[in-house]
DNA sequence: CCAAAAGTGTTAATATTACACCCATGA
DNA sequence: TCATGGGTGTAATATTAACACTTTTGG
C-alpha cells in the first residue's frame, strides 16, 4: 500500500483530526522577498508547506517539523500569525480525478473532513535552504510580488502573513533570520525597503539602524566586488534578542 | 440526565473535537481595565468564558456566540490573538472529585482529550453588559491588575491578550467599543492611560487625538457634575472604521 | 470667592527629512 | 580617470514634550 493511502487510512491514529499547520516561509534573495511553495500531487495550484499535528505534539513543534522537512533547517524564527478556520475553505480540496489517478481510495477518510489550519510564518536565510521536494511534490522559491495561482486560501495566508510581518517590523528587529551572519549595509537597507515596500533614504536608514545598537560594524570588507568595497556588519545577538523582547521603534 | 452529562457523552456529535474558543472580554470602568471571568462548576479557580466550535461553524461565529451568551451583546469587536495548544496545558483540568460531586461519568468522554484553544479578545462597553451566569457558573468583572487565581493557562491568556491589545493601540483606534457612545475627553484620556499603562499629558493627548479626525466634539456638556462641565464627544464612525483599516499612529 | 477640573496656547527640545560631498574600487 | 556605489555630515523642517494661563462650576 502506498504511503499516501496509509495517510488517508490511518493518519487519524497519529494526528489530531481537523487540525493542520501551514507555513509561509520567507526568504530574501535578489532584492526580492520570496516564499517557498510546493507543487503537490493533489493539485495543479501551488500549496504552502504544511502538515498535521501529532496527538502529543505541540503546535510549534509541528511547525518546526514541517520546516525541517522542507528546508533542512533547525532553529528557525517562527511566528504564529493567524488561524484559518472557515468551514468552506477546503470545499473542493481533492478532486475525484486526482484521487483516482493516484490510486487513492479516500472514502470515509479523516482527510476529507473540515480542517482548521494554524498559520505560521518563518524567516529563513535563503542561501542556507536546500528546498527538499519529497516523492509527491516539488519545492521552489517564488517572489511574493509575482505568485502563481494558489490552492484554496493559501494566497490569502501569504497576504496575511506579510501583513503581520510588516506590522512587526515597527516593533521588532528583523534580519537576523533573513540575512547571512555577516552582511553589508546596502543588503540590510534593501531588505528593509523590500519588506516595507517603500524606498528608504539609505543615509538616514543607516544612522537609525546604527542608533538602535543592534548592529555592529566589522573591520573586514567585502572583497572582489566592483566599486567601493562595503563593510561587513553583524547583529549583536544579545541586544537583538533584548530588542525582540522589549520592542523597538524603527521608522 | 443532566445537561452536563449530555455534553460529556454527546458533545462530540455537535462540536469539533480537541478544539475550543476562549474569550478575554475587556471592559473599562472606574478608570480600570477589567475582564469578565466565570467561576465554573469544575474548578475553584476562575475561568475565561469559552466554548466549543460547531462542526459547521466558523471560529469567529463560535466566539461571537460565546460572547452573546455571557454578555448579551451582539456586534462586539473581536480579535483572534493567539492559539494555545501546548499538549500539557490541560493536564489536570477535571479532578475526579469534582466530577463525582456533580454526578458526572466522564469515562471515555471527548472532554478529557487534549484541547487546542483559540484565544479571542473582545472590547465591550462595560455599562451595557449584564453578566449572565448560567446554571453552572457565576460571572463577574475583575480588574486586570488584580486578578484571582486562574484556571490552568487562562492567566497567561489574559496577559497575551493585553499584550496584543497594547500593540494594536499604536496602529488602530480603540475606544469606540470600550466607551459609551458619548463620552468626555478626560474619560478617553484616562482610558488610554490605563491601556498604555503610563501617564499621558492630557493637553498633548487631546491635541493628538483631535488631529486624527476620528473624534467629534458635541455642543452638549455633561450636566450636574462638580466643577467645570466637560464637553461630550463621539467617534466619527466612518473615519474610525477607515482608520481601523488603514492604520493610524497615535503616540 | 475659592478649589478643582476643563479647555486652549506657546515655546523649547528632539526627531525626521532632504540633501551634498568625499572615498574607494575596477574597468 | 571615470563611473559607480559606499560612507559621513549638516541644515531645514516637522513633530513631540513640557509647560502656564484662563474658564467654568459647585460649594
Amino acid at each position: 500500500m502506498s504511503e499516501l493511502q496509509t495517510l488517508f487510512d490511518n493518519g487519524h491514529q497519529h494526528y489530531l483530526p481537523h487540525l493542520s499547520v501551514d507555513c509561509v516561509i520567507f526568504g530574501f534573495h535578489d532584492n526580492e522577498l520570496k516564499v517557498l511553495l510546493l507543487e503537490s500531487w493533489y493539485t495543479k495550484d501551488k500549496v504552502l508547506p504544511g502538515g498535521f499535528v501529532g496527538q502529543q505534539e505541540s503546535l510549534i513543534d509541528a511547525a518546526t517539523r514541517v520546516l525541517k522537512e522542507r528546508t533542512g533547517l533547525n532553529n528557525v524564527f517562527l511566528s504564529q500569525f493567524e488561524v484559518f478556520g472557515d468551514p468552506q475553505r477546503e470545499q473542493h480540496k481533492f478532486s475525484g480525478n486526482v484521487l483516482q489517478q493516484n490510486g487513492i481510495d479516500a472514502a470515509g477518510s479523516w482527510l476529507l473532513d473540515r480542517f482548521i489550519s494554524i498559520g505560521y510564518y518563518a524567516l529563513v536565510e535563503y542561501s542556507k535552504v536546500h528546498p527538499q521536494p519529497d516523492a509527491a511534490s516539488t519545492c521552489a522559491w517564488w517572489p511574493v510580488n509575482d505568485l502563481p495561482t494558489m490552492y484554496i486560501d493559501h494566497g490569502l495566508m501569504i497576504t496575511k502573513a506579510l501583513e503581520k510581518l510588516r506590522q512587526s517590523l515597527h516593533f521588532q528587529p528583523v534580519g537576523l533570520n533573513l540575512l547571512p551572519k555577516k552582511f553589508t549595509m546596502p543588503q540590510l537597507h534593501r531588505m528593509y525597503e523590500t519588506l516595507f515596500g517603500m524606498p528608504l533614504d539609505r543615509r538616514n536608514f543607516q544612522r537609525k539602524i546604527m542608533a538602535t545598537g543592534i548592529i555592529q560594524q566589522l573591520p573586514e570588507k567585502v572583497k572582489g566586488v566592483a566599486y567601493k568595497a562595503p563593510h561587513l556588519y553583524q547583529f549583536k545577538t544579545r541586544q537583538y534578542q533584548k530588542a525582540l523582547q522589549a520592542g523597538l521603534f524603527l521608522l
